[in-house]
DNA sequence: ACCTGAACACCGTTCAAGT
DNA sequence: ACCTGAACACCGTTCAAGT
């Protein structure tokens, strides 16, 4: 699948009149359901639209092709993350860095398990559409919401506190999305839930100046 | 896209006649050629007929489905990605904790970067098609790996070897395709080499009893 | 301003017919 | 035993015609 225009992935028209915005919502509405119902395999553009009660036409009229559907989902749900990782970034400000290593961890681990209907339809989704725009833009954030933590630990000084808050956010994101996309058994989630905050606790008190 | 039978990845039928094997390679051949030089988005079936030089029915002798054509590439490159870990892991037979881990990360980092052409192409593959099965299997090779290492390391013992065996792979693994897919550059490739090979041995010492 | 749905181009897969 | 390629079912997308 190649690299749509991040310029055309939101609807294309704003709604003129109440009509038209109740039919972006109707087919947002379609979009989640025949995907929980039917996995991203089995979702097209005729099922949506009859799902949504319009025409595929009118569909056309909002969202420039199939994947502005679910890109319009997958968006929804990392900024329900970003959300959950800025209160805790509020919530850490100025902690020293073990609390602050583990509770990152903790609310990392809560949001991407929080809504687990939900994670397994965007891991659904990441399996057949080219996320890398979305997941680089998510990854940025995140690592300059860490450097700025990192600046804020009373106990704590780094050679490159840019580079250390990179790898937190890549180490972080990348460890539980392994393992939940390659087995999330309830066992393996425990097993993250006990090594992840020591894993990063030992990473940071290890690049400590 | 829905998960395929893994009994139905591999060619359907083997070659009774040097015909059938020579067509078999000419495929294979093929679609690495159209992947590369077209991308995933535009590999059909028909063009990689073409380019093999035979017709899509005989391709449909061989292989049962698209999927499996591409699944034989991954396949493959997860096949020489093993290998190398296996001979770190000869040379890493015995070593003491930090040169383990840092072996390790180096190993893996040299894997991943070494055919960057190959490496791409497949994390086109991976945004189009679920690879669940296959990284999955992976993962538990490398955890078991893990584990035998961690046995043998002289200066350390672990509450639940297991566990940080398997931790270790989901954060090697993760870390490093999570960078890979979000944004590749030199400089961010740079950051990974020096912060990894810390990351992993800080995390080994922290779970050392 | 918004909606319809037949029509178009293209794709993955099959199968009767060939050598 | 192996190969062919027209045919089939289905998909994403468009656009002339409607209200």
């Amino acid at each position: 699948m190649n690299r749509p225009d991040p310029a055309l992935l939101q609807p294309r028209k704003s709604p003129q009149q109440a009509r038209s915005a109740a039919t972006i919502e109707a087919i947002r509405q379609a979009t989640i359901q025949v995907l929980l119902a039917d996995g991203v395999g089995r979702l097209t553009t005729t099922r949506v639209a009859e799902r949504a009660g319009v025409s595929v036409g009118t569909m056309y009229q909002y969202y420039p092709h199939k994947q502005a559907l679910l890109f319009g989902i997958v968006e929804k749900q990392l900024l329900l993350i970003e959300e959950a990782m800025r209160g805790a970034s509020d919530r850490l400000m100025g902690a020293d860095l073990k609390t602050l290593a583990e509770g990152l961890a903790a609310a990392w681990l809560d949001a991407k398990t929080a809504d687990i209907v939900s994670s397994r339809a965007i891991y659904g989704i990441a399996a057949e559409f080219d996320l890398s725009a979305p997941m680089g833009r998510a990854a940025k954030m995140m690592t300059e919401m860490f450097e700025a933590l990192l600046a804020s630990a009373p106990d704590a000084r780094f050679a490159d506190r840019g580079s250390v808050a990179f790898m937190l956010a890549a180490l972080l994101g990348g460890t539980v999305r392994m393992v939940m996309e390659a087995d999330p058994t309830d066992a393996n989630l425990e097993r993250l839930r006990v090594e992840l905050p020591r894993a990063c606790h030992a990473y940071l008190a290890a690049a400590r100046i």
